[in-house]
DNA sequence: TTATAAACAGACCGGTTGTCCTGTTTTGTC
DNA sequence: GACAAAACAGGACAACCGGTCTGTTTATAA
């Protein structure tokens, strides 16, 4: 119903200034936001363009179709958010366990502080879109795959430097995008983050069965209940 | 668009039959399989009535409004998938291990045999309807609890029986539901089922670090590509 | 049979959606 | 300044969606 996300510097009564890719920009954060927040059925060029202040003229003119918005946001938001929270993270860690639980604990964090959660962007993404059409489909197959390989590089570097072993990279990588894709979806239909501390535990727990360090602290905390908030 | 799914029982020209459950029930087949293939939003209440060989009066007096209709289907058909796929084989299983191995397995093996992946219902559905509804959000959500639910009773049974050691019932849960979801998400978006089985073979071999058994034969086999089939 | 309610038929409507189209203004280039 | 292309404005439209409404038929019970 309502908005007005991004600040819209217009309201000059007689002057125009053309802007094409602030314009743009605009239009793909509030794209991101409506496409995370209500999906991409429900989000309408209506509404996308008055939260922007952008007409649709100027919304056409960049973005023809609605798919072609939704694959701009895919392609350039979506793909920049698992690069920003999953890849780099996981890149600059000591280890790929590292690096994973960093990332599960980072974000069950930041979950705890917003006090509300609206899930994984490419995953929100992923199911209302890769039936519905081809592109789509594609669009976010390769997201998927570009995490994966990420954290499988890491393993292999990991068992190349000695840190790891008897570890199938590509098999690792899987369970933890799996685990955090599946936990995020139930912490979202829950609104409720423990289930992410409870996989990252449960995940360390089985690999430490004869593992090295164990040196986790306050692991008793669990299941803190998020106070509701508003959404988008 | 074109759709034919269920036996329509019709065409006599003069009689009329009144048969409310077996309407209903065609009426939920059809959202069913609907919701499953194109989602929520997607789905239009003429397209179901279509396919159900539905008249516009007959699903209103069952099923007031569109959101009636996903609620129901929702707490009859997609609980009572999750019950027959996971719940169900997870408590007849000889321990919950071997219980998410073989629905794992199961699982696995239908979509090899299908050629294409729906995605999991539970996850489709909470993804686009979590954040649109709070009656929708606790149904769901509710869903899951169960599921995981049953798999840690089925952990403290093994425990109880000294076949199981040193694991959280609850947090094993979570990670068996949560890497499930995840796989089928990555699964469904990549047209392809081999990340079930990566997924499968990580969960087991982060566990046999200092395990027990470790009788599974041909883990080769990875990465099957599906061929391509059409969709509802 | 008759009354009574449930089950169903089918048209109708207001609102919304995505897209298109014509026109105007700004910007860059020679 | 002249000119062409890009950037933007804003209305129009046809299709569709979900819900409602009235009326008819079938089942049930007295």
């Amino acid at each position: 119903m309502s908005a007005e996300i991004t600040a819209r510097p217009k309201a000059r009564p007689g002057k125009r200034t053309n802007d094409p890719e602030g314009l743009r920009k605009r239009v793909l954060d509030v794209a991101e936001a409506s496409f995370q927040a209500r999906g991409y059925h429900a989000s309408s060029l209506g509404d996308v363009m008055a939260a922007a202040g952008v007409t649709g003229g100027a919304l056409h003119h960049h973005f023809p179709t609605k798919k072609a918005l939704a694959l701009a946001v895919i392609e350039e938001r979506v793909a920049a958010a698992i690069e920003e929270t999953w890849i780099a993270p996981v890149q600059a860690a000591g280890s790929a366990r590292e690096g994973v639980r960093s990332v599960f604990d980072a974000v069950a964090a930041e979950l705890e502080q917003q006090g509300f959660v609206r899930g994984c962007p490419l995953n929100n993404l992923a199911h209302e879109l890769s039936l519905a059409d081809p592109d789509f489909r594609t669009a976010l197959a390769g997201i998927f795959s570009a995490w994966r390989q990420a954290i499988a590089d890491k393993i292999r570097a990991d068992q190349q430097a000695g840190r790891e072993h008897d570890t199938d990279p590509q098999r690792f990588a899987a369970l933890a995008v799996a685990a955090y894709s599946g936990a995020m979806s139930m912490a979202k239909t829950a609104q409720e983050s423990g289930v992410l501390r409870d996989c990252l535990n449960a995940l360390e727990q089985e690999a430490s069965s004869a593992s090295s360090s164990n040196g986790r602290a306050g692991a008793k905390r669990r299941r803190r209940v998020l106070r509701q908030h508003r959404a988008l």
